[in-house]
DNA sequence: TATCATGTAACTTCATATGTTACATGATTG
DNA sequence: CAATCATGTAACATATGAAGTTACATGATA
């Protein structure tokens, strides 16, 4: 199973994820830059985690890759000439601040070992479901 | 000055933040479908404020208008058939919950009179600061 | 009735994320 | 060493959505 071991490569991940290797590859050297993963070239070569999955939160992941996406809100020019816009900025930086910060929290909360977990506890109930369907049938 | 009694023509606004009043009538349609201004056509036509300034707050606005923009984070698909993705949104649905509650709260706090009044304070030292340069130079 | 302002549809940029192609680099295998 | 495999990356194509623009209809005022 993809992360347990033996690399995986970007073309399977393209295809798990249904998007293009070369995507999952830009979006992999984020992670790798963070030393959150590891890459190797050649044969049996592929992506492996650098780190324990224990070790490894959503707020690790979002720094690597989701901060400049995800965060759309708050943070716009840093030093507006608008007059209005510094009112609303000097209002709302406290707030953008305290708001952040939780996010990270409960980010940082969610390891990439529980996710694996429960990812596949579902698995399994998937599986269950579909031979449910095929005596069913029968 | 504006918001105040008269009303303000979408060509003011838009010149005042130096974009197109086709794009200021398209957002203030959402705030009047809120309740918070309101349009007159013809003669001396324009917005005024719907409501007194110290009843409108930046949860107000950010409801009418900036909800579906702003909140880009979170709420990806609801019901995703990625098992990943699942994993991900349960583990995190109730994060997305808590984090919106608070950004809220702390738009909430921060009415439309408050802003106006940082704005004229700062709109005075602009003034200030414009006529020291000018003494400077004499 | 002339003018002014909103209301809106339709179209045109513009920016950005994503997808794609092509090729270079490095590692492994026989 | 040559063939193969996989990453690394640049360059380009496509898709999406926000913002800007044009044009015209509607309604209000003088």
């Amino acid at each position: 199973m993809i992360g347990a071991g033996e690399p995986v490569t970007s073309e399977q991940l393209a295809q798990a994820m249904a998007t293009n290797p070369v995507v999952v590859r830009r979006v992999m050297a984020g992670l790798r830059e963070q030393g959150l993963v590891r890459s190797e070239k050649g044969h049996g070569g592929g992506w492996t985690l650098a780190r324990d999955p224990t070790d490894i939160t959503l707020a690790d992941i979002y720094r690597a890759v989701g901060a400049p996406t995800i965060v759309a809100m708050g943070h716009r020019s840093e030093n507006p000439g608008c007059l209005v816009e510094q009112a609303v900025n000097d209002a709302l930086s406290g707030a953008f601040r305290e708001v952040e910060a939780l996010f990270m929290k409960r980010l940082g909360a969610v390891t990439l070992d529980a996710l694996a977990k429960d990812f596949r506890r579902r698995l399994a109930k998937h599986k269950q479901s579909l031979e449910d369907q095929i005596h069913a049938v029968k």
